[in-house]
DNA sequence: TCTGGGGTCCTAGGACCC
DNA sequence: TCTGGGGTCCTAGGACCC
């Protein structure tokens, strides 16, 4: 058993969903299995796209992203339903529960995905063991199929992980490359999205292999540094450790909504805001942080897209204070276009608990300054007798450099 | 009926400071 | 009167993924 894990290596799973949504509600209503199914937003609001499918609707071509009405078109007896976040978010809860009783070094990167990290699980059985035990689990007791990738590192088990669906298991060591991962067009690796796949067909870098063995100044040319990155992962190297903490550090918090109908109506703009703002703030407080920036998105109906964001001075929380930023950037730089789709998103987030303690430091370094200030009041008075002020022509000439040092002193005079 | 909503990471230019 | 180069912060936008 031991032979399966490598003595300078790791042991990598990356664990898929299979259709997610759709298996989901097939679980909850079991009628629904074996039908073409699609999980969509609504036609009427402009929302209509389909966000997955189950196989038996992929069989006619019915895709994500695809607008729901083509999807009927293609499969007259589609089954078209709208999301129901709530079952998902329940369901990727009971999945991950499974996965963290193999190993606390579970990643997950999405509702139904995540990585883990099972070099240290000798005594669980064999890699592929491992595998089939998590997935028959899932699959008994969620009801829900998956896919699992087993490489040694994060790269390959998501490509793995994609070769066999729905309910496969794909191990792709490093002397598996040649004959499992090269030969696959560029398009499937991941990490290349169209405008890659098309710089690198100019380059005639066809497939995954042809990546691997092009000249990599050649790929930094047109990619820059994410052209070396690329072709390391095509040769399997991938030193990214799978981090179980990587899901707490958000980076933003974000809303947007396309609106029922274009509109230049100011007033209907405000209402959208302040709703997004109050979505914002609910989602914060759920993950106790505050913000320190506020991005403003504006769709015009021509699809064009403008972000505006502003750093402010203070972190806020409240719908109110969101509004108020987003607002202000809205009346900045709206051009008088019709508006698709307006987003609010919170950036540059801190912890509520970190951020008093940073506070408190920061009042403690304001109190020693005005312990300085004072003393350097009483040796000007000294000097000058009982108005030192009125002998300074400029604040400067007191050593006086920051802002807060300016306002206490102007307060000083005040009094 | 053209194309949702949630994110992350990277780049590039300008401002500002030394 | 002319005027280098590095570092950091801020902002906007692009690419990608699910």
């Amino acid at each position: 058993m031991l032979k399966w894990y490598p003595k300078n290596g790791r042991v990598i799973f990356h664990v898929d969903m299979n259709s997610f949504y759709a298996s989901v509600e097939m679980a909850f209503n079991p009628s629904l299995k074996g039908k073409p199914l699609a999980i969509a937003g609504n036609p009427e609001e402009r929302r209509g796209i389909v966000v997955t499918s189950s196989y038996e609707a992929r069989k006619y071509g019915v895709k994500t992203t695809m607008p729901v009405g083509e999807a009927k078109r293609l499969c007259k007896d589609l089954i078209v339903m709208s999301p129901t976040f709530e079952r998902y978010r329940a369901a990727s809860k009971e999945m991950f529960k499974i996965l963290a009783d193999v190993t606390d070094i579970v990643q997950p990167v999405s509702i139904d995905e995540g990585y883990m990290d099972i070099t240290a699980c000798h005594e669980q059985g064999s890699p592929p063991e491992i595998a089939e035990r998590i997935q028959s689990r899932i699959k008994e007791e969620l009801d829900l199929p998956c896919s699992i990738g087993i490489a040694p590192n994060k790269f390959l088990a998501k490509m793995a992980s994609d070769m066999k669906k729905p309910m496969g298991i794909t191990i792709l060591r490093k002397r598996d490359l040649q004959h499992k991962l090269w030969p696959l067009p560029i398009e499937e690796m991941y990490g290349v999205g169209e405008k890659t796949a098309f710089k690198l067909r100019k380059l005639r870098v066809e497939t995954i292999g042809d990546l691997a063995g092009h000249p990599v100044l050649d790929l930094k040319r047109v990619l820059g540094i994410n052209g070396e990155r690329l072709q390391n992962r095509a040769n399997g190297i991938d030193e990214k450790p799978v981090d179980p903490e990587a899901v707490h550090e958000f980076k933003s918090i974000g809303t947007s909504t396309t609106l029922p109908h274009d509109t230049t109506d100011e007033a209907e703009v405000r209402q959208v805001l302040r709703k997004l703002a109050a979505k914002v703030e609910a989602r914060m407080k759920n993950k106790d942080v505050l913000a320190q920036n506020v991005q403003l998105m504006i769709r015009y109906h021509d699809r064009k897209t403008v972000t505006r964001s502003r750093q402010l001075s203070d972190f806020i929380g409240t719908a109110d204070d969101l509004f108020q930023a987003a607002f202000q950037q809205f009346d900045e730089h709206w051009n008088q276009q019709p508006i698709r789709l307006l987003g609010i998103t919170a950036q540059d987030l801190a912890e509520k608990n970190e951020l008093t303690q940073q506070l408190d430091l920061f009042n403690y370094q304001q109190y020693a300054e005005k312990e300085k200030l004072y003393h350097m009041i009483d040796t000007l008075t000294e000097k000058y007798g009982q108005n030192p002020f009125q002998k300074l022509k400029n604040p400067s000439d007191a050593k006086i450099t920051t802002s807060f040092q300016k306002d206490f002193l102007d307060d000083y005079k005040n009094k």
